[in-house]
DNA sequence: ATAGTAAATATTGTCTACAATATAAGACAA
DNA sequence: TTGTCTTATATTGTAGACAATATTTACTAT
């Protein structure tokens, strides 16, 4: 068993981010220093190099000698990320689909056959749903190989997404029509069709993008501070 | 005249930063904080907050209890980037092309009209050849709008290409080809043709990173420390 | 001589205290 | 009451000291 050897400022990131993304920390709220540090036992020191990490993925702002404030999530900044999402998830795909192995393919193709599965059983429940979207896509992202795009998509471009998710609470509405999509780009990776792979993933992403925008209509926006402050 | 307010640790993540990039501070080199604090005649404290920035730029890496070291440049490592480049800057011209100004538009032809004059004036000198090329891609990406794609592309990926090209020396051995190129992606924002600057966008870094892949094996890779250590 | 181990050194991680700046509270004048 | 200036408070930025860990050095046994 391997000795898990890490830093104060490691763990208290990872509590303060889930804060951040579930909403905890609510948007847009400040970040007191001292609070933060009684709060999770440590001193100011590791705790600013915890909040420099959270600045670094974006998930706060920080203004010298004044603080570091939650970011507020908006309508615009989502479409910012979808667009970014659809560029480089396609480019993933066609990684994937021009490098995957025999075995990663099998995997793959096993992950789809058990979310299937599940999706008859429980009639589309929500989490299900959304971790095994996560899941999906994480594997294509890995099977890219380039390390780059893996931090820079399953790094701090997830956790705005998952930020997202959970703030406004969608579940996909469409979980039938998103499982055949990623059947559709399991299909090309395995036929290593890594240009039919890069089209079906953006395509894919923007529908997603186009469901949320329809879902974040209709909820009329209960998280987002548009002009709040 | 603005009151220009900032810390420590920003300044002298700039310093450390360009000596990074420079080669001042070579490839795999440690870091040493106390050395380093004393050098630029601070603490460790706003010190350690400005590695951590180079960090989340990967510009270093840090291992808890042993310290940080500069990143290697690799052959594989350009790639990774020239990839993503292709993709991201290829969004950016269409974003560009799509959303830019008539003013914005107006100043991007004289841009490359100047670059042009210059080409003739001094034979392709190639200071300006790469400062020239920088501007001309760095105002596409502001103009496509989106935040977090200007960030990504003009914050970290920008530092890592400037220290290959410091590190490696090289100089655009076809300056002609990449002004008609550059002009070619003029004309298709000029006329709101998104999908067009798309593809010569993509087209025009694919070709850039041929022409460095290239330049990199004539020179036998000088500053490439490939399996040293 | 070499491998392995233990002491010594150096470096990183963390804490506390102080300085600089910004924010909030209060007094005064219009 | 409102607006502005002054004072007080709180918060962030920085420095220095201590603790924990890693690295190096020295020594011993084979």
């Amino acid at each position: 068993m391997q000795e898990e050897t890490t830093t104060l400022a490691n763990k208290v990131c990872k509590l303060i981010l889930k804060d951040i993304v579930t909403g905890a920390i609510g948007q847009g709220q400040k970040l007191n220093e001292p609070e933060l540090a009684r709060i999770h036992g440590i001193s100011r020191g590791p705790l600013r190099e915890a909040m420099g990490r959270l600045e670094a993925m974006r998930l706060i702002t920080r203004v010298p000698n004044v603080g570091a404030h939650v970011v507020k999530l908006s309508y615009d900044a989502l479409l910012e990320i979808y667009q970014i999402r659809e560029s480089l998830e396609g480019l993933a795909a066609r990684l994937a689909a021009e490098t995957m192995t025999g075995e990663e393919k099998l995997a793959l193709r096993a992950l789809l056959t058990s979310h299937h599965k599940h999706l008859l059983d429980t009639q589309g429940q929500s989490y299900f749903q959304q971790e095994g979207d996560v899941d999906f896509h994480y594997r294509i992202i890995h099977g890219s190989k380039n390390q780059r795009l893996i931090d820079m998509l399953a790094g701090d471009l997830y956790q705005l997404v998952r930020m997202y998710r959970y703030q406004f609470s969608w579940s996909s509405n469409r979980p039938h029509q998103a499982l055949k999509e990623h059947d559709q780009i399991c299909s090309a990776i395995e036929e290593s069709d890594g240009e039919l792979a890069e089209w079906l993933m953006k395509r894919h992403i923007n529908n997603a993008r186009n469901n949320i925008l329809a879902s974040m209509n209709h909820q009329k926006h209960p998280n987002l501070e548009k002009y709040h402050e």
